[in-house]
RNA sequence: GGGUUGUUAGCUCAGCUGGCUAGAGCACCUCGUUUACACCGAGGGGGUCGGGGGUUCAAGUCCCUCACAACCCACCA
């Protein structure tokens, strides 16, 4: 056992001259004083491993790019499941945190390139193999970044159990998935439309694709007997046809001919197809097909079984076909086809305004060069539709529950998966393709081999690396040792997967058909997605917009325990939100009140025996022990439907108004040395998740609780209180306020408090004259002043007639809002429907209403009335 | 073109299955140094819940419609 009393006791002794006991803490809480001590405590004592009692609670952390710092985003997200794996372990469930890293394949690659980039070097100056191990490297210098930044976040994940994408037993998986879906057929290799992108040189899904909105030129130009409009002109020379509307009466007669066309390099022929997939009203109703290197074109080729003549290489300059244009770059090549065009005459007009969507690669901007490449696709047809019907059957809880449908939707069109990439930083694929039998590839999982040799025939090992997401598409059961492991025995399927929209569908739903293909389960239970943490400003937080705020900076000025409530407080699943630092700031405050309220309790306590205990004397006791309770149910309930930020707002508001502003200031008065205690202690249980780093210091200070941590106490037992004394309390705190509002609007001061005969009030004279700091309260035989109209115990304020003809106003003020409840109530009763038809109790609640404003009125009124005749 | 979400106090946002006189944080105004806390305490101002219609005893909450905004999906050369 590591216990930290001692550290604290050393700095604090220090301090003060090694004089004051260790329970005087400083007015002001430092979160940098003691957080990272406090998390070496935790992580010392194993306190995040999993109990192996109680039911499963288990939640696989989405791993963050292993290579780079953590952002405000992943604050968010991990926070959310910090927060539920604190209160579940605190509610005794067997909580599974498991932390883990991506090697994110390409996104890893790209910044390791602008890394050689800088020593002028390129990747296509090494071999995969050798960048592969450079790349390695470069990752586990970097990787300690994030997991320091992790436990900064406070999050109890069990280290033990870490696990990265490249790890033997994720590749193993990766490879019997593949293995697998090989042998159902369903994943094949072909010769697709991909797309690619040539500044980086490898395809993608078609998913990665981000869209464009731009103005592109459209080029009229003469084709043959035809005029087409095209954005495209440099791909012409892989041109195997024109089409045109099946009824489009302009062009009928071309239909199923060849015709002749001039071009720049010379003179060639093409069939004219017909085609619905023409739009007669674009253009001129005509457009020319170029298979390989448009996808509508290519549907249109396969339909009328058109040859696809590849104009464009790999690292994006034209090929032989371009005749004179050979070796020129895309864009460079249009506007030499442009000119070459007008300067033969062919073309006819410019649409400078024509906007259209232009694919980018969503790293480097470049256009997406759809480019006819063999890759291994996955048959997603069919890995979808069982994951369809599962959703559909409400068998995975959606958070917010509106993204169910849209992943079904999208499921329902969806498209092949392509997982080949041209990368070195990834899972190789097993596969090897026979060098003299190109149609002829196996599985083979020697994949340190280029070249294998089996029953006399030689196979070359397919260079490409799987896509990242598809092993990471399979997270929830490869980070529990599938198939055979005791964890994926244990704890498959996971209870919650917490991830952001962004990546519903790339990982999201991804996991739920890879998981439901291979294991015959949900992958999880629940899924809860957070929105995008925008910038103050409102937009998305980039680098090169400068707007980034990084965690790392909010924890170093606030506390990680405020950054986290700060991410948590008023945000709900699914939506995006704008940081706001006020809510750090408001975190970090409530810190400030939780140290400040141990602060007391430990001052008031000291000296004496203390033993943390649920009973209750005082009305004020009964009262907070009622509050405790329903906040303690309310917060099972909220954190049980996730709720986080309603969670955070109930602990919140229980811990400062009413555990502070009222109990505490009551405990001035008269105090019970167990029930504080016992008070202190829940609050801190309950406050824990969202503050957990201050809330484990303040129980590290106390002196009654031994070695133990708070992290693993569990949560505050069911109390029992008496209803009739809270009620009293809540008497007295009526008497108080009205006190106080008086007080403060009539400027008063040294104000008493007066009555005659009523024990209540005779009982609690210390009390209520301590809260409403006030002079005293005093019986007396009888007298003249100001009366309390909110209470029924006859009480007043010594107050002179002229100062309180101000009050007057208030008065009339309080009748008329008072009034109009009233009439509000009686209109609802007087309406046989409500009677008939709501429910009893609501009804009930209405009359007691009703005569509870009555009699406001009534005191009102009759307070108005003994001043009127003053002012007659 | 299709879909989803949003429009609630000056700002950023909560408000779960319709049910107390609509909330929070921050900001604002007044008072206050009461030995836990000025990262504080007390009191207070501020919203006809985007517009319009409907269902209901009852609507910020459900339905329809319009306006605006954001995001996602889709094969416009």
């Amino acid at each position: 056992m590591v216990t930290l009393r001692y550290k604290l006791e050393i700095s604090l002794l220090h301090n003060r001259g090694g004089t004051i006991p260790v329970m005087q803490l400083g007015k002001t809480y430092i979160p940098a004083d003691y957080e990272s001590d406090i998390y070496d405590l935790w992580e010392k004592n194993e306190a995040f491993a999993p109990t192996g009692g109680g039911e499963p609670f288990v939640m696989v952390m989405p791993p963050p790019n292993a290579n780079a710092p953590l952002h405000i985003g992943h604050a968010l997200n991990y926070s959310i499941m910090d927060v539920l794996a604190r209160y579940n372990r605190a509610k005794g469930r067997d909580v599974l945190f498991l932390p883990g890293a991506d090697h994110a394949g390409f996104e890893t690659q790209v910044v390791y390139e602008k890394h050689l980039a800088k020593d002028g070097k390129s990747r296509f100056d090494f071999s995969r193999e050798e960048l592969y191990s450079q790349v390695w490297d470069f990752v586990d210098e970097n990787k300690g970044v994030f997991q320091s930044q992790l436990r900064s976040f406070g999050a109890s994940v069990d280290w033990g159990r870490f696990t990265f994408t490249l790890d033997p037993k994720v590749v193993k998986t990766a490879y019997g998935t593949f293995k697998k879906l090989w042998d159902d057929g369903l994943v094949y290799r072909g010769e697709r439309l991909v797309n690619y992108c040539t500044q980086h040189r490898t395809g993608f899904a078609d998913i990665e694709v981000v869209y464009e909105d731009q103005k592109t030129p459209l080029y009229y130009m003469k084709y043959g007997p035809f005029e087409l409009a095209t954005t495209r002109p440099e791909t012409k020379f892989g041109d195997t046809a024109v089409a045109v509307h099946p009824d489009d009466e302009r062009y009928k007669k071309y239909v199923g001919k060849t015709i002749e066309v001039e071009g720049i390099e010379g003179q060639f022929e093409l069939r004219v197809v017909a085609d619905e997939m023409v739009d007669p009203e674009f253009g001129t109703g005509v457009v020319k097909i170029t298979p390989a290197h448009d996808f509508n074109d290519w549907e249109v080729a396969q339909r009328h079984n058109l040859e696809a003549v590849r104009v464009i290489n790999h690292d994006g300059t034209l090929n032989h076909r371009a005749g004179k244009f050979e070796g020129m770059e895309v864009k460079e090549a249009r506007k030499e086809v442009v000119k070459a065009l007008k300067e033969k005459d062919l073309l006819v007009k410019v649409d400078e305004n024509y906007q259209n969507r232009v694919g980018k690669c969503y790293k480097c901007g470049t256009a997406i060069e759809p480019m006819l490449l063999d890759q291994w696709f996955i048959n997603m047809k069919k890995l979808a539709e069982p994951a369809i019907k599962t959703l559909k059957a409400g068998k995975i809880n959606f958070y917010p529950e509106s993204k169910c449908s849209e992943t079904v939707r999208y499921l329902e069109n969806v498209r092949d998966w392509n997982i080949s990439r041209q990368i070195a930083w990834g899972i190789p694929i097993p596969a090897f393709q026979n060098i003299d039998d190109s149609d002829d590839w196996i599985f083979n999982e020697n994949v340190d081999q280029e070249i294998l040799e089996i029953d006399g025939k030689k196979y070359r090992r397919d260079p490409d690396v799987f896509d990242t997401w598809f092993s990471s598409g399979q997270w929830p059961f490869v980070t529990l040792d599938y198939p055979d492991g005791p964890d994926f025995k244990s704890y498959y399927p996971n209870t919650l997967m917490e991830m952001g929209t962004d990546i519903l569908y790339q990982w999201g739903a991804r996991m739920i058909c890879l998981g439901l293909y291979v294991t015959g389960e949900i992958p999880f239970e629940d899924i809860y997605l957070h929105g995008m943490v925008r910038s103050e400003d409102g937009r998305k937080m980039s680098k090169s917009l400068g707007n980034v705020i990084s965690p790392h900076t909010v924890i170093e000025e606030f506390g990680s325990d405020a950054l986290r409530m700060g991410m948590i407080a008023g945000r709900s699943a699914g939506d995006s939100a704008a940081f706001a630092p006020a809510k750090v700031v408001a975190g970090r405050n409530f810190c400030n009140k939780l140290w400040n309220v141990a602060r007391f309790i430990e001052n008031t306590l000291a000296g004496k025996e203390v033993k943390p205990e649920a009973k209750a004397v005082t009305p004020a006791d009964h009262w907070m022990l009622e509050r405790l309770e329903k906040t303690s149910e309310a917060l099972s309930s909220h954190l049980e439907n996730y709720r986080l930020s309603e969670a955070y707002d109930t602990v919140y508001h229980f811990v400062w108004d009413d555990f502070a502003d009222w109990y505490i200031e009551a405990s001035k008065s008269e105090v019970n040395p167990g029930l504080l205690s016992f008070g202190l202690e829940s609050v801190l249980k309950m406050a824990h998740p969202f503050a957990p780093f201050v809330t484990e210091t303040i129980w590290q200070t106390l002196t009654w609780t031994g070695d133990s941590m708070l992290i693993n106490q569990g949560w505050p037992e069911k109390v029992h209180f008496d209803s009739k004394k809270a009620e009293e309390f809540s008497e007295i705190q009526t008497i108080v306020a009205e006190t106080r509002a008086i007080i403060s609007a009539l400027k008063l001061r040294k104000t008493k408090l007066f009555f005659t005969d009523v024990p209540f009030l005779r009982d609690h004279a210390e009390l209520i004259s301590g809260l409403a700091k006030i002079q005293g309260v005093h019986e007396v035989e009888d007298g003249k002043g100001l009366h309390l109209t909110t209470t029924n115990y006859t009480c007043w304020l010594d107050v002179d007639r002229e100062t309180t003809e101000h009050y007057l106003t208030k008065l009339e003020k309080q009748l008329k809002s008072a009034e109009n409840a009233a009439e509000g109530f009686k209109k609802r009763l007087d309406n046989e429907a409500y009677v008939k038809k709501a429910p009893k109790k609501l009804v009930d609640e209405t009359k007691k209403q009703l005569e509870d404003s009555e009699q406001l009125i009534k005191n009102i009124e009759i307070e108005i009335e003994r001043f009127s005749d003053h002012f007659a």
